[in-house]
DNA sequence: CTTTAGCCCTGCAAGC
DNA sequence: TGCTTGCAGGGCTAAA
């Protein structure tokens, strides 16, 4: 189920590998993968072509061609493999048991790039033009690009009055978002996903907004470490169920208030969210009492990311000691460890400041305003 | 114009 | 045990 981070993973990892390559030859192993279009063609018109950018719209990979540009979508769970050369790829691809499964696969004059999806959901397509291509044209503002600011944001929402989630999900809109981070924006915002998109009061939208973004960039920090790995068909993107906060978690606690995670069908899609958290009845009663006391501590907000920092800041340090390692990667990899360093001095200074604060306020008056952890997703 | 239902396809889980 | 059935998933297309 790659979305917009897990592509734009793949985009940067593919990047370096295939741009400014020639395409020797297409091979279009099953032909479903670029249905409707007849593969003779597709193979027949991308031979010979150069690579000359790779980039993302969506969750579309496009290679640009020196003469028309091909389009990869994942869908559900489509993958790139890399293989060092024709013989290699003629040896594993759809060799019986223990082979891999490849669908197209453009030998390059160096290397082999398969696209492989068994279930045959995504495609591969090649066009004369950007302008040729419906579901290019078709896509709305990209969720990590600049323009996706919250005023266009929160324009788009007035114009809609379908519920967030749909909302959320459509790629006309906002582009890149799919089922898993339009659930984790959703709960991150606080927000019923069953609400009309243009019910949201102002700060609502911006919160939204704030949630979608920080949610992707925490996401492809995620995917991009470990980044992906082509020449392993099992490879798959780690560590995304420490990352999930609502999906796939029904019936297990929500982290914000200890409540069921629960699952409910919306557009054909499962919807995992929050009753206590996101539900909008719950929350006008909440913002109808002035002085609600935090049920949770910051603290408990923090610790996941802290321990994420940490676990990986354990894993830099150990791949540092590896004696296979070039002297690029290692720099590489300790200025990650430098800059991992740093963030947890800083948020381990960020705790003990709270406790303070707290301190002197136990000494102090004590009708103080309770710290507001959920302020910091907020304004 | 916007919104919705159905379809594509395979792997896996549940039910018989 | 082995079979059938049903469901999940993203986005396109046709219909409402």
């Amino acid at each position: 189920m790659p979305e917009l981070p897990e592509v734009e993973a793949v985009v940067r990892t593919l990047r370096p590998l295939v741009q400014g390559r020639k395409i020797r030859c297409v091979h279009v192993l099953h032909p479903i993968a670029t249905k409707p279009q007849d593969p003779a063609q597709v193979a027949r018109q991308a031979q010979g072509r150069r690579i000359r950018i790779v980039d993302r719209q969506g969750k579309y990979v496009l290679l640009v061609l020196d003469r028309g540009l091909l389009t990869m979508h994942f869908r559900l769970d489509g993958q790139l493999l890399w293989f060092s050369n024709g013989q290699e790829l003629r040896e594993r691809a759809n060799q019986g048991e223990n082979g891999v499964h490849v669908d197209v696969a453009l030998e390059l004059d160096k290397g082999v790039l398969g696209f492989a999806d068994r279930r045959h959901f995504g495609h591969l397509h090649l066009w004369k033009s950007v302008d040729d291509c419906p579901g290019l044209n078709a896509l709305g503002i990209d969720a990590l690009s600049r323009d996706f600011t919250p005023h266009c944001f929160a324009a788009l929402l007035s114009a809609s009055k379908r519920p967030l989630k749909d909302f959320l999900l459509d790629q006309s809109r906002v582009a890149g978002i799919g089922n898993i981070y339009s659930c984790e924006s959703l709960w991150q915002a606080r927000l019923d996903p069953r609400r009309r998109a243009n019910t949201l009061k102002p700060r609502e939208a911006r919160r939204l907004h704030k949630a979608i973004v920080s949610v992707l960039a925490r996401a492809l920090e995620c995917c991009l470490h470990p980044a992906p790995n082509f020449r392993d068909p099992e490879w798959w993107f780690e560590g995304l169920e420490r990352f999930l906060r609502a999906y796939g978690r029904e019936g297990r606690s929500c982290r914000r208030c200890g409540e069921p995670i629960r699952r409910m069908a919306q557009g054909g899609r499962s919807t995992y969210w929050c009753r206590r958290c996101q539900e909008w009845a719950h929350q006008r009663i909440r913002t109808d009492r002035v002085n609600t006391p935090a049920t949770k501590k910051p603290e408990l907000q923090k610790k996941p990311d802290f321990e994420r920092s940490l676990a990986r800041l354990e894993e830099v340090v150990r791949r540092l000691e590896s004696p296979q390692l070039s002297l690029d990667d290692a720099m590489k990899l300790f200025e990650e460890g430098v800059a991992l360093s740093r963030e947890c001095q800083k948020q381990l200074e960020e705790a003990e400041g709270r406790v303070e604060i707290l301190l002197k306020r136990a000494d102090g008056k004590l009708a103080a305003e309770p710290f507001d952890p959920e302020r910091e997703t907020e304004s």
